[in-house]
DNA sequence: TGTAGTGCCTCTAGTGACTAGAGGTTCAAG
DNA sequence: CTTGAACCTCTAGTCACTAGAGGCACTACA
């Protein structure tokens, strides 16, 4: 049984976050102290640890939620969090997509202008005001 | 002179988009009808496609904020402009790597699981809730 | 046993960049 | 002159936290 301080320095998560995922319903409200205080088991590390690794890999709270009540019924197929898993895969890989075009452009656009000038020949200011000198869409 | 409905149209920013834009201090204040609506000129439209077009680079309010307070002053150096731009850059370039090495993980985990067994021995939610199962830091 | 100091409690409000909705007014077409 | 779409302001909600106020609980040491 340990407090919330010492989970929080185990996981890593910040104690109020933690008490955000109980508010959220991610984490069991755990049991308390005569004075009101939270004490945790290494069930709830557990649980915290899970749900800490999965939002570093960019897991919204929704999505987290479904994998644990998938976890809840150990007999059930696990097709879904697949699913889940394959969906984050393909959110991930449109988001780099997306993040090179605006690489490229902006490299474009930086490399444009060397600083030295002034504002008004300025080829970074020129190229955010006129879309039509951009490479590529995005 | 346009409602602001047309210059929406025209950017193809929404409405309350542009009103929350001039909240903001990006867009002036324009004038107005009799009827307190508001009537754009081209120089609003212009004002609105920068900003339109720097937000979908990934600039954020308050570098845009800076890059038109730099118009402002088109006798000035470009070099704060040039600055501003290689910034995003080189969060855009961080972003990548980051979700590159997320892509990695993901592509692991959701290939691990053929999503054909069952929850209790499925390798997704094992992954997710032992780190040490990763094979790169994220 | 007393006390100091750190840790914990709840609650509210703020972040960024919008988005949604209520309730009311104005405009333009027919 | 009427109808209905577009406009107005204001408040509150989104996501995943983070910060702060004001007050109580726990623990270590004297």
């Amino acid at each position: 049984m340990f407090s919330i301080g010492e989970l929080s320095k185990r996981t890593k998560v910040k104690v109020p976050t933690i008490r955000y995922y109980e508010e959220m319903g991610l984490l069991a409200e755990p049991e308390r102290t005569a004075g009101n205080q939270r004490r945790y088991t290494n069930e709830g590390l557990e649980r915290l640890s899970f749900i800490r690794h999965a939002r570093d890999l960019g897991f919204s709270i929704e999505a987290i939620s479904s994998l644990i009540e998938l976890q809840n019924h150990p007999d059930r197929s696990c097709e879904a969090a697949t699913k889940i898993a394959e969906g984050q895969l393909s959110e991930v890989r449109a988001k780099i997509k997306r993040l090179k075009a605006l690489e490229n452009e902006l490299k474009r656009i930086a490399q444009g202008c060397d600083g030295r000038g002034v504002v008004e020949d300025c080829y970074v200011l020129a190229s955010l005001a006129d879309h039509d000198l951009c490479d590529q869409d995005h």
